[in-house]
DNA sequence: TATTAGCACTCTATGTTGGAGAGTGCTAAC
DNA sequence: GTTAGCACTCTCCAACATAGAGTGCTAATA
């Protein structure tokens, strides 16, 4: 498949298509023939280029806005340039992200340790900030992490205050209702049960496994155990985790979001969490950097625009994602590699 | 002072001036005297409310864009205007919110009790799709609010999980470093020292006076103690609390944000969170709802913007902050009347 | 046969012009 | 004090003209 699009067009003709995406994610006015040949120096007139880029057009690489003005790359035009991007990539002349960057950065997220979401806060908004682009960053899925211990605290008469704890260092808590009767050291009891019981073993895999063992051998437990596993069930309903975003309010001063509906309609689908943590999550099923032009986009309201996402991980476990929307006429080969860059220096600090 | 200006304004005048600013708000066209006339029946030709609105465009309420075009309020005449509504309001025609609606919020707010920020977001979410304008929420300030219990749990070698619970049911938590040295019996009984000088104080008490009364007499406690200082020392370092904001979206269909950069400047501002915090801290010194026309703001990045602020409590001790961001242009009756109800639903939840 | 120069054609962007309409301020009459 | 009348001002909008950029096609060229 992909093979077939490099057989299509010749040397000639790929050059050509390059300069026009290169060109336009430059500066967003139409590209006429005339202004290829004078920029990148092929060793034709413009008439000549003139005849290729029509062809580019026919087969959906290009098109016009309307008759007689330059020419602009359609979603298909995009896609052949992040291709031979990545080809390039492999070959020869990819941008160095400095060493001395990632150095400072990693260095930088080892600070926040402590805290992950201001770690999260913090890519967000360098993401946000080095490219001028939306960035999000999803944090682990509770499933992927492990359990460390969970902590039970009464408060007032028919409160108890859940505390979990991860080997990640991420902290749930929760506010939820129980039977008064229970004393603070049935609560001791129960967590220390449930800290035996589970510790070491990842959210999803007690929830699958272990859980329901439990629940089918209920009946030589005593009552206190199942009171065990209906606290355990409540502290476990959390809301979905926050989703961090960071650089709306920069895309505002790109010429294509002049008409604020396109701004709208992602604020909207950043808003309706699962619609983006839903496509992020699909997206983010294969290694390494993903990326979405357009109307490959699946979600409606991001069809407009262009989505770049990678998994973080721990060691080879996958954690969470890191993701940034920008318009079609992003800047691809430098925002991947940001995605990629950031992507690392997290996964790095979650290694050690 | 204000009665200076209602000495200054014939009843007419009054009268004319807040048809003028009710039209404006209605619709963003410059108003002209003819309108005026048709639409509030006074009892007077176009010409003579004309010398009328001379008159008070020449004392500074009202203004004209260019000759020949209607009238628009200043600043000053929209204090006027939202002064005098506060004059009606305690003598008359006052909007009556269904009392149905209060029921309903309230029951609302209440399934949020075991999850505040929950609550935070319902409220902010609700203010804005209401109003259209920006809406935000300040939680309460940590020294407001009242200790009751801290738990330290050991946390890999040298990490410890300090949560905090206030009586409020907000729960902080933090991963801070300690002394690997340190077991769980030592952190129990730091823990409970903490809990017993500490429970039922403010955080602003227990910081002003027990931790100054403990560091004092430091010397005769055992080294056990001078540790609890240290470690609740770290623990109450938390991050500034987060601030809840919604509705920056609504405000981008509003005429006046065609141009989109107020937009960008508000949303700047409101990133950096200690400005807006700052000016609402200061705005909510006094009771009930406070309103800030446009300039009378001190902050330059909402000059062209009105804010309007209340503030909830417990009991009669202050919490946060409610406050809702529009245009000059706002619906101020309406918005004020929302602000305070919603501040009243709010107060009303955390006293039970 | 592939390339190119030349040219007619198309479409946009920009600037100009000329009412129409809304509103004002002033004056003189009521 | 109020109002009718009128000249004046300013914006808005549509109609029109023009410059400029870029195309597609054709015929000449290497």
């Amino acid at each position: 498949m992909e093979r077939d699009i490099f057989d299509i067009l010749d040397e000639r003709s790929r050059r050509v298509l390059n300069a026009v995406v290169r060109s336009y994610i430059d500066r967003p006015d139409p590209v006429g023939s005339r202004f290829v040949t004078r920029k990148y120096s092929f060793g034709f007139s413009s008439a000549t280029i003139r005849n290729i880029m029509s062809d580019l057009e026919e087969m959906g690489f290009l098109s016009q806005p309307h008759t007689s003005a330059g020419r602009v790359p359609t979603d298909k035009g995009y896609r052949f340039y992040v291709d031979s991007l990545s080809n390039e990539a492999q070959s020869e002349k990819i941008i160095e992200v400095p060493e001395e960057f990632i150095q400072q950065f990693s260095r930088r997220l080892d600070e926040f340790k402590n805290d992950i979401s201001a770690m999260f806060s913090e890519v967000t908004n360098t993401l946000s900030s080095l490219s001028n682009y939306v960035s999000i960053v999803l944090p682990p899925k509770a499933e992927n992490t492990t359990f460390n211990r969970i902590d039970l605290i009464k408060f007032k008469s028919d409160q108890i205050v859940a505390i979990l704890l991860t080997d990640e260092g991420i902290i749930h808590n929760k506010v939820i209702q129980a039977d008064p009767m229970l004393k603070q050291e049935d609560l001791n009891r129960i967590a220390d049960f449930l800290n035996v019981e589970f510790s070491g073993h990842t959210l999803d895999e007690i929830n699958n496994m272990l859980m329901q063992r439990m629940k089918r051998e209920k009946a030589q437990w005593d009552r206190l155990i199942s009171r065990a596993i209906s606290i355990y069930e409540q502290a476990m309903t959390f809301a979905e985790g926050d989703i961090f975003v960071s650089g709306l309010y920069d895309l505002m001063d790109l010429p294509e979001f002049s008409d604020i509906s396109k701004l709208r309609e992602l604020s909207k689908a950043i808003k309706e969490k699962h619609v983006i943590m839903k496509l992020l999550a699909e997206l983010s099923h294969s290694e390494g950097v993903q990326v979405l032009i357009g109307t490959e986009n699946p979600v409606t309201e991001l069809k407009g625009l262009s989505v770049i996402t990678s998994m973080y991980k721990e060691g080879s476990r996958p954690m969470g994602i890191i993701a940034l929307i920008g318009p079609t006429r992003m800047d691809y080969s430098k925002a991947i590699i940001m995605v990629d860059t950031i992507t690392k220096c997290v996964s790095r600090t979650f290694e050690d």
